[in-house]
Order: C-alpha cells, then structure tokens, then sequence
DNA sequence: TCGATCATGTAACAGGTTACATGATTTT
DNA sequence: AAAATCATGTAACCTGTTACATGATCGA
C-alpha cells in the first residue's frame, strides 16, 4: 500500500507521468521513497484501473507518448483514508549486522571493503539531501508550515546517515 | 537472500527448529532480523532442499516433533560466499517521511497519535535493546573480539533509535 | 560511434504478508 | 475458563527485482 500512497502524494502535488515520478524520486523524494520504472507502470495502471488516476496521453512529435496521470474525486479519498490511518511498525532487517555476528569467518579484507563501501554511499547520499536542502529549503526560517514539514524529514534523513557514519568511523578505528 | 544468509549465521553458532530461531529473532536478534513463523519454515526447507542444511527430526512425548537443522558442508560455503560479497545498499522507503509531503491534508489528530504511537514503539523498542544488552553484554570491556562485533550492532541500533526520538520530540514541539 | 536521455512496457521470479489449520500443555 | 506456549504447516496474495524489449534524439 505505501507505493500506492506515495504515488497519491506525488500526483496530488501535481499530475505527471511514470517517468516524470521516477525523477522526482531521484530528485526531491530520494530521502523518501525508491521506486523501479517497471514498478511505478504496473502500479499506475492498477491504479487507474481501480479509478484512483486518470489518464490522458499525449502524443509527442520524434518521442514516445507521454501519459499523465492525475488524481480522481476517488483517489483523494484513498490519500486522506491513507493519512487517517497509523502506520504499522516496519520491520527490522539489517544484513549488515548479521555480518558481525560471523565474525570469526568474515575476512577482513571483506569487511573493510564492506565498510569503506558503505561509508562512500553514505557520504553520497549526504551529498544529495544537502543538494535537495539548497534546491528547495534554501532558507528554512523563511517555510510555511507545510513547506516546513517535508524539510524536517530531510534533516532527520541527515541525521540517521551521520549517525551510521560515525559509527563505522568507530568500528573502523576499534578493529585496525 | 538476505533470510538465508542470516538463517545460516544463527544455525553456525548452534542448530535449531524453525521455532528456536524464531525465539532467537525475538531475543538475541531483534535488532538485526524479524520474520514469520511462515516464512521460516519455508525457507529452511528450500535451504534443505538446496542441500545447504541437514534435517533431523526429534519426536517428544506430548509435543510435536522437533525438526533439527543444521549446517551442511555446502551451506558453510555459502556463508562464506556471501560473507566475501558486499551487501547492495538498501533501498529508501520511509512511509512516515510521505505523510510530510501531504501536511495540509493530514488531520492534526491523527499526525499527533502517530507520532505518539510511533514514539512509544521506539521507547518500547529500546527497552528492548537494553534487555539484550545485560543478558549478553553485561560488560563490554570483558568480550573477546567476536563477541564485541555483535555489540557494535546493538549500539548503533540504540543510537539510531535515539536519533528518531529526539526527532520526533523536536517535531513535536514545534507544531504543537 | 558510444553512452545518456526520453518514454514506454512484458514476463518470470523472489521475498514477504495474511489467513487458515491443528492440538496438547501450562499458566493466569 | 481463557490465554499463552510449544510446534508445525498450506495457500493465496501482494510487493519488489531482474531480465528482456523497443526506438528516437542529443552530446562527447
């Protein structure tokens, strides 16, 4: 269901088409939701199927067609039902930490790579938030407060990847 | 892949029924893995079926049978596979941070009770992180290497955990 | 000329959830 | 008397991944 709902939040903001939502994935939402191209096909056009979305296509000279789909009366109702309703706890799985329970049969040259690698990602990825904060949250005293909502995620996204990273700056340090 | 490598991490350290590991994800493990009764099942017999694990079954008096797995030779080796390739990062998916996105339209209500729920959760979930933590790591400074890599886990989960709370409180704050 | 971008899909498979099912023993 | 624990499963379904497919344009 989260998909379905992300996708809600995203068309409600403004209609758009499959490939559109994967950019805004990539672009603002990278903190939030990832999604395959595949995926976001099959499911807006269950959605729409089951009168969520409509669809309008738009024929495009030398590129393939555009479809633009767009919330119905329906699938507002389903957004706000979505908003209603608490979320359940997501479960917990961390295949990294299994790793370190194996510890004695895990190669150190692996597990340094491992971490080094991981640690580049995170770093990477505090990259992005800090690209998405100056793109759209340039001046956060400046937000309504609905503007500023979406801001506070971003800052907690930050924190989780620094906390990660200090931790493999400690592992790193305890076991070289 | 990923319930398979850590099924047979936890039946390297000592074989089991698909009902012990389940204990174990509950106690030892709840920071690193959670799934179904269903799904173990499931999985440990594909993973016999695949000649990773043995199968030896137990009757008692009065109880279902027990089925005992353990590692085969070929299972040893997958482990070590897997323990020698880096993990794929994984992907984002915060639901909650969504909910953000659609500020005007989520009711006042139901965002104070899912911030409470949540944080209630988190306590509760700390609560179980230090339960853990006497029980196997009562004294961090006394653990051989191998045992000191599982605690790393556990802190950083109880970091992590107290990052999403101080969040959660300062959000709160904020809009209340 | 090669790779990236634009723009859409189908099909098979793997992983995870929910519902249903059984039945004795122990604890409250 | 009711609920939790012990111990196993089947079946249907939903979600996510991987592989395959098409075809034009644009920049290096």
């Amino acid at each position: 269901m989260s998909l379905r709902a992300v996708l809600l939040i995203t068309l409600q903001r403004e209609p758009g088409t499959g490939y559109d939502i994967l950019q805004r994935f990539k672009a603002g939402l990278a903190h939030v939701w990832q999604a395959s191209h595949q995926q976001l096909y099959r499911e807006l056009d269950r959605m729409r199927g089951d009168g969520l979305l409509t669809c309008e296509t738009v024929s495009q000279d030398e590129r393939p067609d555009r479809k633009i789909y767009q919330l119905t009366e329906i699938g507002l109702q389903a957004l706000d039902a979505w908003l209603a309703e608490p979320l359940a706890a997501s479960p917990v799985r961390q295949p990294l930490f299994a790793k370190f329970f194996a510890w004695e049969r895990w190669p150190t040259d692996a597990r340094r790579e491992e971490l080094t690698t991981l640690r580049e990602q995170l770093k990477q990825r505090l990259k992005t938030y800090a690209a998405i904060e100056r793109e759209w949250f340039s001046d956060p005293q400046a937000l309504t407060p609905s503007q500023r909502a979406p801001w506070h995620t971003l800052r907690l996204g930050q924190r989780l990847t620094e906390t990660w990273m200090e931790w493999i700056d400690e592992v790193q340090e305890e076991v070289e």
